[in-house]
Formats: structure tokens, sequence, C-alpha cells
DNA sequence: TGTACATCAGTGAACGCGCGTTCACTGATGTAC
DNA sequence: TGTACATCAGTGAACGCGCGTTCACTGATGTAC
């Protein structure tokens, strides 16, 4: 058995992590395949010994980053309830923010129409992403209904992702600025007055 | 002169009608100019004779559900207030909740992340269409403030545009459902309370 | 009224290019002896 | 310990294809006389 099987993986993570900034900057056909290789730095030849295809690369970079989204979540211990929410809440509006040409931008707001249009694998590995956060939200709403919890905090996951999806498709900045902002409060007052 | 301007006016919205529901159904990469050309009823060639390049199209039939979407908006003169708030939301998740293989979609729903990788044209012309939908809710909230007004009307667009993106990019129906309820939900606590 | 003409909307072949995918191969590696 | 071997990760040329755009043209039309 040549090469480790950590090798093989190793090598795999490499196009996955290439992949996913790719995507998120350009889009699913905004990226070919020999354009992530480079990146990953290996020839287009291999990219089969790897991936059945294209679209299983972009579902296996959705899956990617929910990994590690889901251990950004776990790992902040030091606050809960909606303290939690709203500094989680301002640290992915920050992130976004910054994001023009970044890398690090969460799928969810950077490539849902692209999603839209895939197969199921890649929807459930968005709907994945999705569950993350929305359980990051349910759990630290403290009204006494789950029910009730469920609900605000679905409607926390459209704020969030909505606020930034368009202002991400608008040109003026000022007005990127105002729905970031009305987004954070939005958010704010629905976690507080619960 | 040739032809009359009306005839070539004529055409050139077949084009752009013909765009609007390729770009929506399929996105902006997915559609060939050739496709939109032929689902027009015309040849490749003269595309040119209309438009500079695809972006402009792109531009063009985001611009033209903006002034249909102006029109649904300004018609509906029996209904005002919260009222009128509650039965555009229902219209309009109706009419995404129908439109699986539909035209009539809205852009900012079906194509938010092709358009935030576009030029300022096209992403002048998806903010007016946000701007419409931002005017409607505004005018028809209640409160004195205005600047409570247009942070609440902001948080309502949030939550629609939101949660029809989510919605469209999972493959599970029952939370499909479940993000539609809650938008229509949300939306009506907010406007109601406000 | 009838006709010659200029205009330009519309045609379809052609351009160069990059795409996703396949494939015959090369060569680095861990294992067996 | 040293070597021959089998495995398979990685290479890069090649495939067929469709893309956005250009261009020389055709032919339907409104206008001038």
């Amino acid at each position: 058995m040549p090469y480790t099987p950590e090798h093989r993986a190793r090598t795999k993570k490499k196009v996955i992590d290439a992949a996913r900034k790719q995507f998120n900057l350009k889009g699913f056909d905004g990226v070919s395949i020999d354009q992530i290789m480079k990146a990953a730095g290996l020839s287009r030849g291999g990219f089969y010994h790897h991936f059945k295809d294209k679209e299983q690369l972009f579902a296996a970079s959705v899956d990617s980053f929910c990994e590690d989204f889901a251990k950004t979540v776990d790992a902040d211990t030091t606050l809960s309830g909606p303290a939690l929410i709203e500094a989680f809440m301002n640290g992915y509006i920050d992130k976004t923010q910054l994001a023009h040409d970044d890398e690090t931008l969460c799928p969810m707001i950077a490539v849902p129409s692209d999603v839209s249009r895939q197969g199921p694998e890649v929807k459930i590995a968005y709907q994945r992403v999705l569950e993350t956060m929305l359980g990051l939200f349910q759990d630290n709403l403290n009204s006494p209904s789950k029910t009730r919890n469920r609900k605000v905090a679905l409607t926390l996951c459209m704020i969030t992702v909505g606020g930034m999806v368009l202002a991400r498709a608008i040109d003026d900045s000022s007005f990127q600025a105002e729905l970031m902002a009305a987004a954070r409060e939005g958010a704010k007052n629905l976690g507080l007055s619960n």
C-alpha cells in the first residue's frame, strides 16, 4: 500500500479548502476544476481520484465549512443565552462585512442561489450549515416554550442571512451599512424581547 | 427609416422577457445567449443589436421585473396599512412556493448570489427591486417614528428574502414549509406589534 | 399611385477559448522477502 | 538490511462541446420622388 491513507486525506483536504475559497468568491460556475487544482498545488488530472464530479466537490466544500462552523459554535463556552447570540451575530456580520474578497465567508451567504440549482447532496450540506446556526439560536433563547424558541430562532436565521445576502447584492455602500445595522438591531430586539 | 421604433422596442422586450425567465431558473452562467434568443424566437446574431453584452441584458431583465413589481404594488388600492403588508407578503410567499419551475419568481430570491458577482449596473437594478419592496412596507407601517418604520421595513425585507432564499437552498420539504410559515408569522408579528 | 433606395433588424457561419471529463502514463511509496 | 515489486496518487495531453462575441450578409420596411 503506497502512500498512507493520511497522505490521501491531506491532499483531499487541500483540494476542498481551495475549492471553498473559490466557490465562495466566484460561484459554482465561475471556477474551473483546473483553477481549483492549481490553487491546491496539484494538476488537473488528479481530481477524479478524489471526487466523482464537480458537484460532489461543491457539496464537500459546504460540508467542510459546516465542520469549522460547528467547532466555532461549540468553542465559545464563556457566554450563553441572549449574550451569546448577540456576540455570535456580531462576529458573523463583522466577518461578512470584511469579506469582500475573503474566503472565510459563510456559504449560506455567498452561494445560496448556486445551491438552489444543485442536486440533493449539495442542498443537504447547505441545510446542515443552517441547522448549525439555528441550533445555536434555539438553545440560547430563554422562553419556556420550545416552539416559541424555534420560531424566533428561525426568524433570527432569516434576518441574518437575508440581511447579508441583500447587502452583498447592492452597490450602494451606505445602504449596505444600513442593512447590516438593521440586521444587528432587529436580531437584538428579537432575542432580548423573547 | 425601416421598421418602426415600436417594432424594435417590441423585439427587445421579447428578448428581455425570455431572459428573465431563464436567468431566474438557471442563473446568469446557466443560460446562454443562444438559448435566450431561441426562446425569444430569434437567432443568436441579432443579440448585439440590442445589448452591449450579456451582463447588460441581465441588468435589463432585473429592471423589467422591477417595473412589473412596482405596478403590482401600486395597483392594490383597496387595502392599506398592516393589512396591505400582510396581504402583499402572503402573495409574495405563495408565488415563491409555487415557483419551482416558474418564471414569475422575484430575482431578489432567485439570483442574489449571481447579482453579487456582477458589476454596478446589475446591482443597481437589484437595489431598485429591494427599494420597491422596502417602500411598500415603510409606507404602510403605522408608527409615528419614520426611523422606526424604516428599520422595521428593512427587517421585513430581510425576513422575506432570507426566508425564501433559505427555503430554496434546502432539500427537505417539511423544513421548507416551516421556513415559509415562520417568515409569514415573523413578519406578521413585526408588522402588527409596531 | 408606383418605384427605387437607404436603413438597419435579423441571420447564421465563424472565431478563439475554456470547460468538465477521460485516459494512458509515470513515479513515489510501503510491504514482502 | 537491502531490493524487487505492486499499488495508486498524481500528471498532462486529448476529447468533444458549448460558450460569448464578431462579422459579412440578406431582406423587410418606411420614405422620397
